[in-house]
DNA sequence: GTGAAAGCGCTAACAG
DNA sequence: CTGTTAGCGCTTTCAC
């Protein structure tokens, strides 16, 4: 492991030059540079990020805390944040506060305090004020994805147009009759992306004239095997019933439920799209498997959005006029209408028809 | 942001002491450490990791190096791995060699080096030998999961075992026409795994006086619609042809492949396990959802068996008599077959037999 | 454009 | 058991 004197000595110049010659702060004679590099190439010489550390303030590693891992939406969005991250000479360190345990406030108070990141990206994970506060004041800038984090940027998608989205377009191909699996209460707690995501599919049926039947909204866990579950107990007591009753379409909050609810469909022997049409959310790896049309967002997409948002904060473009403005942001990452065959007109209903009011 | 000082002066003691009473090395009295930690306590100090890993040598930071994140393997093999980190003080650095690009040789020749982790954990990746060596030049101990590594301690699973058990299991069932649902060549780069569970399942069909049927094997790419499209690319030609060539199970190399295969089978009218018996290898959370019959392996446990065994060289518990050992270890991690609902005895053979050579 | 020198905040001998 | 004293390997004024 050479050290900068190393470099310094073969190069011929002062420790303060090749420190300035390799980092590009403070200016450099261009043949100087050349030399420094030259030299720090030949004797392998990586600069020691504790001591660069330690003496700049700076770490250029960013803390990224999840709830979860095993999760398409989390790794995904780690995946976006990563790439441009490490692309920018970042390291990434990784806070999976997964078991219910103590590591939240241990992370908070101890791991993220010792000083080992420049910033903090909280992946749909609803922060204290408290835990935000203590970053803020240590100077740490936070951003989140996937929903509000009082007093930090984040990028988010609007949920309540994803779910007008979603049933506008079941509305458009003359579905009346749409169901909704959405999330139990206890999952709102994040964001209220449930509940926003209902409330897009009341104000699309609203606004076509059909009153939201409550018997038609059904909660599930966001999982395959929870919109499984969820849709059988929507579907099997209206098959029991008059077919009148039976929903011709169903809008899944999320594409694993609305896979779970294509299975369940099989199951009882309704062919999809012909007897029920089914839409998810996200845009899942596996939605174009099973032919599935959704609401389609870019998580990893979301993901470089954080990193940026957070670099422009911590790592500004050289030469800058004003400071890149600290007041926290919110951006609308976008969202659009994937369709595939999981969706057509009701078979009653062969033309699809404009909205009407 | 206080500081050492801060609290030594609080406490009326030096800061070496303080130093040895918060981290635990070096003697300190019972009462001067219950003094030092309320004063540190009530000055909300944590002491900055990069002043201690300059001061120390050592970061109490690891390296997670994967290829992929967004898969259930390698993301359940971090959760393991981090909590047990995590619970030892440790943070994880997380580096995402994902995409095609140059992030490979630039995570091992710059930031791997910089001195940030005080060790690397390889997930399913297949190091080369320099990488390893520059790692282990600086000091750096590697361990893996899911294969061997050339001079590195590893925790797996014995493959070829896995291939033996599952396909004994549809044997015993009274199983002869038993296909393989495997892994293209190219997939075989990272250590061999489908190769030694495919060796596994023709030494369990010789063993049982079966010559293995090259028809019967097909490759896919260990994903739920690679399995599908290998599993309609087997059964479809075996439909048109006489029943008798059919097979009458399929062992696949993965779960996920396993699960492509069931809804395969049910889309050409096929039920599951009464015309075909389906078994997978992995316990992916979604195999219970599908009555999946699978060789489980503890994926979550490997990455907490890897954890600790790196832990035994960079952080060994207190009071050790001889250095834990440096020589690479091999740990194989237990698998064990899992029944549900997707494996029975075929149609014509209505009573299981116990395997017969 | 470049060098000298003073730390960054802690840990680890070494005394006592 | 505790204090003193050197650094750990860089970055950054401040002069020149």
């Amino acid at each position: 492991m050479p050290g900068i004197s190393d470099v310094a000595r073969l190069a011929g110049v002062s420790t303060a030059t090749v420190s300035r010659a390799l980092s590009g702060n403070g200016a450099v004679s261009a043949e100087t540079r050349v030399r420094v590099t030259q030299a720090a190439a030949s004797l392998g010489y990586v600069v020691s990020s504790d001591a660069s550390s330690l003496a700049s303030g700076r770490t250029r590693n960013v803390g990224v805390v999840v709830s979860h891992l095993s999760r398409w939406y989390f790794t995904a969005v780690i995946e976006g944040a990563q790439r441009v991250l490490l692309q920018r000479g970042y390291d990434v360190t990784l806070y999976n506060l997964g078991g219910e345990g103590e590591e939240r406030p241990r992370v908070f108070e101890h791991h993220l305090l010792r000083g080992r990141v420049d910033a903090v990206i909280a992946v749909a994970l609803k922060l204290t004020e408290d835990e935000i506060g203590r970053l803020l004041a240590i100077g740490k800038p936070v951003a989140g994805v996937g929903g509000p984090l009082p007093g930090a940027s984040t990028v988010t998608i609007d949920d309540v147009h994803v779910g007008r989205l979603a049933t506008e377009h079941l509305l458009a191909l003359g579905h009346r009759r749409i169901a909704h699996l959405g999330g139990r209460p206890e999952f709102d707690l994040e964001f209220h992306v449930p509940t926003s995501r209902r409330l897009g599919y009341e104000a699309a049926l609203l606004a076509a004239g059909i009153a939201p039947d409550p018997a038609l909204s059904v909660a599930g866990d966001f999982t395959i095997p929870g919109g499984h579950e969820a849709a059988r107990r929507l579907l099997e007591p209206a098959l029991l019933e008059s077919a009148q009753r039976r929903p011709t379409a169903v809008f899944a909050a999320s594409d694993e439920m609305a896979i779970g609810a294509v299975l369940a469909a099989r199951e009882l022997g309704l062919s999809v799209p012909g007897d029920l049409s089914v839409i998810g959310v996200d845009d899942h790896p596996l939605a174009a498997f099973f032919g599935l049309s959704t609401v389609a967002q870019h998580v990893e997409r979301q993901g470089e959005q954080v990193a940026e948002l957070l670099l422009r904060t911590i790592d500004p473009p050289r030469r800058h006029g004003p400071a890149a403005d600290d007041a926290p942001t919110t951006l609308h990452s976008p969202v659009d209408l994937v369709v595939r065959t999981s969706t057509a007109a009701p078979a009653d209903h062969p033309t699809p028809t404009t909205r009407n009011a």
